[in-house]
DNA sequence: TTTTAATATGAATAATCGTTCATTTTTTAA
DNA sequence: TTAAAAAATGAACGATTATTCATATTAAAA
């Protein structure tokens, strides 16, 4: 049946996110993963060829997760610094209500092009170019300087809410809020690029 | 003898950024450096006691360079907002010239608190607050506005350019030059965060 | 030169874990 | 209800690789 199908790989994908999160890529056992799911070792190769393809999995789904939201945020906002604000705010608190899931793209998703060779994330370039059109957007509108480079923009807007991010996974205590983090960051961006 | 004694430890350390860099740490065999650094796998031994510690030497003696060059580069100047631009500069040139310390810090590090629970990059938190001082510099001398977090603006600023370097160590070309991405990047700040 | 100490070697060890597969259990179809 | 198919199990396998250590080599001291 189609859909217990995808329920049990759902499944094995969140005990991986726990899992992953706690110990990293590497050192997560399949065995550990299984037993978090509540299911046997072999289960897991009926629904994953390899260990890897369960990474690559919880990529995509979080990802799509992501983006999605995150496209509807933007689109709720017409002037594009507003989308600029809005960005940082569920960007920051995306990665707090999503600890594990955040974790995990900090840290295993910079080491994937290494063990997976053939791995484009497409969905993070997708999620990088949502700034980019934003900028964009902004300079037609005569709002944003012309000088500035998007594709160097976009990479720096992110950049910096991401080591933010960086900054509150790795660590055990917040030292700053979510909204104040946002505002902070996002109007450095903003006065920095503006006409 | 104290003098060969470092310069065979400083050969595996050679060896291992190599290797590091193109395999990434779980993926590389002790038996690889030691075929790189042109000794026996056993010797590596004699000079570390386990592979951990052959990353760790690496961080702290790359650390110590790039904080070490970093705070002369920044002396050179005494106006906050030229230390920043030379900052930017000086951090993008660090990468482009060291392609496989830059791979190794960006990938490595930041899952370095996985595996290596107890250890704590001081130097990486150095680095950080050069930029936390300068800002502080310029909050006192009237040029930065007061509502301006050092803690939260030099993470952004160094988040900025350190996702430039991700793309830059992640993909094959480079797509922007250094001296365009660093005056980008150090003019939204600086735009963004003067008073 | 001879003795002693320090270094280096690399084959062997031992532990780890991803993956498989013969068997069992559950579900579906007849 | 019974037969066939699908899904799940988990013990066993086998490949990998960090680390050790008995032996050999080189350097220092006597």
């Amino acid at each position: 049946m189609r859909h217990k199908n995808n329920e049990k790989s759902r499944k094995i994908i969140a005990a991986a996110t726990k899992i992953f999160a706690k110990k990293g890529f590497y050192k997560a056992k399949v065995s550990e993963i299984a037993q978090e799911a509540g299911i046997a070792d072999g289960t897991i190769y009926i629904y994953f060829k390899h260990k890897d393809d369960i990474l690559i999995a919880l990529f995509e789904e979080k990802m799509r997760e992501v983006l999605d939201n995150m496209k509807k945020q933007i689109s709720l906002e017409s002037d594009p610094f507003a989308k600029i604000e809005r960005f940082a705010y569920f960007h920051l608190k995306l990665i707090e209500d999503n600890k594990d899931m955040a974790e995990i793209i900090q840290v295993e998703l910079r080491q994937s092009s290494k063990f997976m060779k053939n791995y484009q994330n497409k969905k993070f370039a997708q999620y990088l170019d949502l700034i980019g059109d934003i900028i964009q957007e902004g300079k037609e509108k005569g709002l944003i300087s012309q000088d500035i480079i998007p594709g160097i923009a976009k990479r720096a807007f992110f950049g910096a809410l991401d080591e933010m991010s960086r900054f509150w996974v790795l660590s055990k205590r917040r030292k700053y809020d979510v909204e104040t983090a946002a505002r902070q960051i996002s109007s450095y961006f903003i006065n920095g690029i503006k006409n």
